[in-house]
DNA sequence: CTAAGTGTATCAATACATTTAATACACTTA
DNA sequence: TAAGTGTATTAAATGTATTGATACACTTAG
């Protein structure tokens, strides 16, 4: 489900919290499902039991997962939290938005790639298309 | 001119850095203006000179300023640096843009940050206003 | 009940990158 | 020549990540 990258220079641990954090934000996994035990996911990824500890401690303390002693790790259920996600995402296009016009792309250009990205020509708001998620 | 931020996790050395790069791609350091002393920014910021030094001969080596021995360092003007930063900052878009089409954000709430950020209400080319950079 | 699988908690040791500190040297300019 | 510049080197301190090895408590399946 999930795999480390040794190029990238972030901690082992904070990956695997990344992952799964994106993994449970996009609803790729549902809630109440259940996580890999930390041995189980160790073995997998070849990393010791410790660092997948440390990775789902933190994902139980920012909310996205819940433990349960002697059975395991599953998926939180936080509506908050996807909402927070949903304008965070919205903030993150604005961010991207103000850097791009600072450097002088002109605001066709942008909107043409949203247009192109929504699988549209047009400016309705009924743009209800399928999405591949 | 620049600060360090000591809640960043990241090193003193890559803040440096990415200061210096944004001011440099941002055009708000003109091309051949000197950038301060080693031993004179290490005061300003009260780090060591041995850290600057690493910053700044990272930045020579990604182009972004060069150096003379015994007078300093100076911006470097470098087109194509300035080319790849606009698609980049292109990229940033469209990366921010998926991330947010696929959280379900409507088309709608997107094109109107973009239009708002621009300052205008339509859709036309000739959106040439002046720029608070 | 027992065994296996689960999370949790420690501790020690190691590895690595960052940062500091202290020099020393070569070059340029006033 | 003196002061300011970049450069190079070495050593030490620091923080964090990671590993490895245990041990304990809990839950579930048999």
């Amino acid at each position: 489900m999930i795999a480390i990258d040794y190029k990238d220079r972030r901690p082992l641990y904070e990956q695997v919290v990344e992952r799964y954090r994106e993994l449970i934000l996009n609803q790729v996994l549902e809630p109440d499902s259940k996580l890999p035990s930390v041995r189980s996911l160790a073995m997998e990824l070849s990393i010791t039991p410790n660092t997948i500890q440390r990775a789902y401690s933190e994902l139980e303390k920012a909310g996205y997962i819940y433990t349960v002693k002697g059975r395991g790790n599953f998926v939180s259920s936080n509506d908050s939290l996807l909402e927070l996600n949903r304008t965070q995402k919205l903030e993150d296009v604005k961010t991207a938005v103000h850097a791009a016009k600072s450097v002088g792309l002109p605001q066709k250009i942008i909107l043409e790639a949203v247009e192109f990205i929504y699988g549209g020509a047009t400016y309705d708001t009924n743009s209800e298309r399928q999405q591949t998620v």
